[in-house]
DNA sequence: GAGTGGTCTAGACCACTGT
DNA sequence: CAGTGGTCTAGACCACTCC
């Protein structure tokens, strides 16, 4: 029974959310097998292999080898979002950009940052701060710290004209790396390099990257007032 | 010249990586072709480009046809994060889930929320504010707007046992949505319903759910303090 | 126009896992 | 053990877009 001779993905995809919208396809539900689906719609395996897998990507179904694809009984929705470097999204949003080192040093982390870069206690790194700024006015304060046994050259690099995080972006590429987000309080440091009040509610993402293992770098990314993020799910 | 004899997408995906990472292959330079690709490792068309499609996922390569496929020079990397219902998040951490209706009513909603909603000038909508606590302690504070035109049978739904938010999880699908993460501080009637202080940083999250067009329900979520969403790049 | 990625096919074998 | 999804192949045609 060929119900319309879908032979695209992405329509099959539709089609398949179609289902799952319209409880046709109930949570919890058992659906057909892709053999079944592929002789139903009149196309190869492969092609609703693709279109399953994309919707199971999106969370709404759930496959198992044998056991089958189910429609997810509590779907949790995935949602990507873009990353990019901040002169970027400065730039993105036709303002202009500008960089202003605050700090820099080479000295012995606190525990915490200690910690989460596996540096061992006597173990120094480089702390950068500083301000990157749209059409003048403070758009992010950076707290950064640079792990030097995986990442030496930076030393060399000159970081009151080109900011810590372009340099990493383009020449310390990392395998893997955690992010999180949440908000905080000004206190009275970034307060005053930010120009807000105190206590004002700030925007912050961390970020800590490896290199096959190895850390490369820890930064806090606090964000000023009105800062958002956004995406479609 | 075939290098390895790698005939699996994963693997193919990590030797691509590897290149990028090692910068055999750099940042804005075209690399190889499918056809060449596949030739080098002893493989198929169709499996070098579902490794080379998964790396360009991460943004690590831009693809163009015709143009080919480029090394990214400004990566924007993509992190996928999951947004699971309350109830499942708090039973995540081994805490008591539990709910309160605050308020419940059908009136016309202010201009801002109007507009999100594409509701006219008269039309009324659905208000629910409720709290969600984790081991009896505030845990997201929800506003929430429903349109009563798309989701009618939210009517006979008792909300004072049920949340919202699991009732149109489970009954209302959406076929698109947006999402918005930011910084807010805590004004009187926050801070009164979640225990906080006033102006005290919340992360607030903001979605909106449309089906085939029609909006369903815009909902602010306001977080207790410390709260944070973590994930992996 | 021609080169590249995007996709589909038909068939095959494999890996996992429920029974 | 057997059923299901996961993947690979070889070949084909198409869609896009740079030149």
């Amino acid at each position: 029974m060929t119900s319309l001779e879908i032979t695209n993905w992405q329509d099959l995809q539709s089609e398949f959310l179609n289902r799952i919208q319209s409880r046709q396809w109930k949570p919890g539900e058992l659906i057909p097998n892709e053999a079944d689906l592929a002789d139903e719609f009149g196309c190869a395996r492969a092609t609703v292999n693709r279109a399953l897998r994309a919707v199971a990507d999106t969370g709404l179904l759930v496959r198992r080898r044998k056991a089958g694809t189910r429609v997810a009984v509590h779907p949790v929705r995935k949602a990507t979002l873009s990353i990019p470097m901040i002169r970027s999204e400065v730039e993105a949003r036709n303002q202009s950009y500008s960089y202003a080192l605050i700090s820099l040093d080479t000295k012995k982390p606190a525990a915490n940052v200690r910690a989460k870069m596996g540096l061992d206690k006597t173990a120094k790194a480089l702390h950068v701060r500083a301000l990157h700024l749209a059409d003048g006015k403070p758009y992010v304060y950076e707290d950064r710290w640079i792990n030097l046994a995986t990442v030496p050259t930076i030393g060399a690099v000159n970081l009151e004209i080109q900011s810590a995080n372009e340099w990493l972006v383009a020449n310390a590429p990392f395998t893997e790396g955690d992010i999180a987000f949440s908000a905080a309080s000004a206190d009275a440091i970034v307060a005053e390099i930010m120009n807000v009040d105190l206590n004002e509610a700030l925007f912050v993402i961390e970020r800590n990257t490896w290199n096959n293992g190895a850390s490369i770098t820890s930064v806090r990314l606090t964000f000023a007032p009105g800062y958002r993020i956004h995406t479609t799910i």
